[in-house]
DNA sequence: CTGAAAGCGCTTACAG
DNA sequence: CTGAAAGCGCTTACAG
C-alpha cells in the first residue's frame, strides 16, 4: 500500500494541510520543529505525492508529447536529443510517439497525447496537417512548412541550403545533375527540389525529367532510386534528399562500377555524424538537428508558462560542406 | 474550460453514474435511449474523461519508461522502435529518457518514473545497477548481464557471436587480431572481449596487449581508438566493438593508407542497416534489434497485467554476416 | 503558526 | 434500469 499524505499528518502528528504546505514551500512560516518533523517522516517512509491527485490540482504534468515519422532516422533521432536534453533541465518528460511516417498515426497520437493532458505538443513532421487548427494544447512544429500558422514554426533554409549545393555543382562543370527526392510532398523535399530547378534554370540548364528519382528517405529508398537513375541516364552528378538517401546512393553507385567522386559527384542533406566517415567522406548541407530540438524544446516550454505571449518563429541556416564526395566534371 | 462528467450528465439528463458505466461498458443495461443521449452528448461536445482523475482511481496510466544510454545510437533507436511497435498496439505510450550513458542520470529517471506512477520500466542499460531490487515496479533489462535478477533479463549472446567473428579471422589466417572495446565495464562489451581473448588461446595465439584500444561506443570513439591501435601496431585485421566503432575504424584505416580488406580486416557486431552500405560492406555479428525492443515490450506488458507471474528471460542469438571487410590474410 | 472542510473529476459499492 | 453518496489523494481558501 501506497503511503499518504494522510499517514504522513498522522506520523507527524500534524494536518495534511500542514504537510501540503511545507512540501511545497507555500503558505506561512511553520516552526522549525514542525517543519522538521514533516520532512523526517517524509523521508523514512519515501514519500512522494501522488503523481495524478497532484495533477488534478496542479495541472501540471510536466510531461510533452513529441512525435515523430521516424526515430531510427538519423536526423530526427537528433533532434530528439536536443529536446530530450533541454527538457530534462527542466524536470519535463517527453512522451515518444513514432508515426511512421503515417499521417493517419500522427492524428491518433495527438488525440492520445491530449487527452493525457500534455503540457504541449512537439510535432516533427514533414506533412501538411489540417487539425492543426484544433490543437487546444501549445505546440510547436519543427521542420515544416505546409501550415497556415504563423508563430511556433522552426524552419530551416532547405531552399538555400539546396540552391547552394546544386549551383557547387554546376560550378564545378556538371551539367547533368540528377536529383532523388520524395513522392509523399514533404515540406523540406519539395523545397529542395523546387531550389534544384531554380538553380538550373538560373544557370540555363535544361530540366531533365529522367534525371529525377523518388524514394522513401532511407537508405533502402535511396538506394534503390539511385539504382533506377544511374540505370537509365549518364548524369555526372547525383543531389540526394538527404543523407540517408546519399548512404545509399555510394553503394548503387558502386554496383554500378562508378568512382565516387570521380565518375559520379554526391551531394547529401543534413551532415549527419556519420556523413564524415563515408568512404569518401560526403560533401553535403548542414542542418543543426540537435539545435533545432533543443530550441524546439525551448520554445514549447514558454509556450507553456505564458500561453499569452506569441512564440516566435524561427529559421536555421544551412552550411554547405564541402568533402570528397564532389569534384571537377570528368567526362562530357 | 474543460468539459467534464458532470456537464455530460446534465446535458443528457442522466446521473454521472449513469454516464460512466455507459462510457466504461459497465454495469447493468442501460436503455438505449439513454445510451443514445448520453454517447451523442459526448460525441458533441468532444468529451474526454480527464486522464488524472481516471488514473486516481483506476491506477491505469498505460505509460511505461524507457531508458537508453543514447537515443542517437543506431542499436538503441532501433530497440526502441520495436517497443513502441508493441506498445503503440496496447494503447501505451511510453516516456523516454536519454540517459547519456550516465549511471547517475538512470538512477535519476527511475526516480522521476516511479513517481509518475508509469507502470513499468524497459531499462535498455548496459551499467550494472544496484538499486534494482528496490525497484517496485515491473521491469524488464534489456542487454544486461550485470545482474542478480533471475527473470526478465533480454540477453543476446554476445560471447558466442564475438567468439564466431575472431575464429573466422583466425580461419582466414589472421593472428595479428586487434580489438577495440569500451572501458567503462559494459556488460556486452566485456563478453565480447573475454570471448577474443578465449578464441585467442584456443587457437594457440598468443594475447598482445598492445593490439587494444578502449574508447566510448560511437563512430568518433571507435575512430580515434583505431588510429591509435594501427599507428603502433601492424596488425592485419581488427574486431570493433561494435558497428558505429567500426565506422569510425574505416576512416581511420584510410587515413593511414590501408585498403579494406586487402591490408586490414574489420569486423563489427549489431548489423546496422548501414552496415550492409558501407564501402566496403561490412562484416559482422548480427543482433535483432527491432525484436529485442518488440520482446522486452511484450515481456513488460505481460509482467503489468500479471504482476505474479514469473517474466520468462530471453536469450536472442547471433548471427554472423560476411560481406565485403575481411578476407584472407595478406601479410605475414 | 495550524487545522477542518471543500473541492478537483472521476468510479463504484449500495440502495431503490 | 438509475441515482445519491462516498471516496481516490491531493491543494487551497478560510477561519482561528
Amino acid at each position: 500500500m501506497k503511503i499518504t499524505i494522510k499517514d504522513i499528518a498522522k506520523i507527524s502528528g500534524v494536518s495534511t494541510t500542514t504537510v501540503s504546505q511545507i512540501l511545497n514551500n507555500k503558505g506561512q512560516r511553520f516552526s522549525d520543529e514542525t517543519r522538521r518533523r514533516v520532512l523526517k517522516a517524509v523521508e523514512e517512509y519515501d514519500y512522494n505525492p501522488d503523481y495524478f491527485a497532484k495533477n488534478m490540482i496542479n495541472r501540471e504534468s510536466k510531461t510533452i508529447g513529441m512525435i515523430v515519422p521516424d526515430v531510427t532516422d538519423l536526423f530526427f533521432s537528433k533532434v530528439i536529443e536536443g529536446v530530450e536534453a533541454y527538457l530534462t533541465k527542466k524536470d519535463y518528460m517527453i512522451l515518444l510517439c513514432n508515426s511512421n511516417h503515417s499521417h493517419e498515426m500522427e492524428k491518433d497520437y495527438i488525440k492520445q497525447l491530449l487527452n493525457r493532458s500534455v503540457a504541449g505538443i512537439l510535432l516533427a513532421s514533414p506533412n501538411s496537417l489540417e487539425l492543426e487548427t484544433s490543437l487546444k494544447s501549445p505546440y510547436i512544429l519543427i521542420d515544416r512548412g505546409l501550415n497556415t500558422r504563423t508563430e511556433g514554426n522552426l524552419l530551416v533554409k532547405e531552399y538555400d541550403g539546396s540552391y547552394e549545393s546544386v549551383q557547387y555543382l554546376i560550378n564545378l562543370g556538371h551539367r547533368k545533375i540528377g536529383m532523388l527526392t520524395n513522392e509523399s510532398g514533404y515540406y523540406e523535399m519539395s523545397e529542395r527540389y523546387e531550389a534544384y530547378c531554380q538553380c538550373l534554370k538560373d544557370n540555363n540548364i535544361s530540366y531533365n525529367e529522367t534525371y529525377l528519382e523518388d524514394g522513401p528517405v532511407t537508405i533502402e529508398g535511396g538506394y534503390q532510386a539511385a539504382k533506377r537513375v544511374l540505370a537509365r541516364t549518364d548524369i555526372t552528378a547525383l543531389c540526394c534528399g538527404n543523407d540517408q538517401m546519399a548512404i545509399g546512393a555510394y553503394r548503387a553507385a558502386y554496383e554500378s562500377g562508378l568512382h565516387i567522386p570521380n565518375d559520379l559527384s554526391i551531394i547529401g542533406f543534413d551532415n549527419l555524424e556519420i556523413s564524415e566517415y563515408l568512404n569518401p567522406p560526403l560533401t553535403t548541407v548542414a542542418q543543426p538537428a540537435f539545435e533545432i530540438g533543443y530550441t524546439a524544446a525551448s520554445y514549447l516550454f514558454q509556450s507553456i508558462n505564458q500561453p499569452e505571449a506569441k512564440v516566435p518563429n524561427k529559421t536555421f541556416g544551412t552550411k554547405f560542406i564541402v568533402r570528397g564526395s564532389t569534384s571537377l566534371v570528368d567526362k562530357i
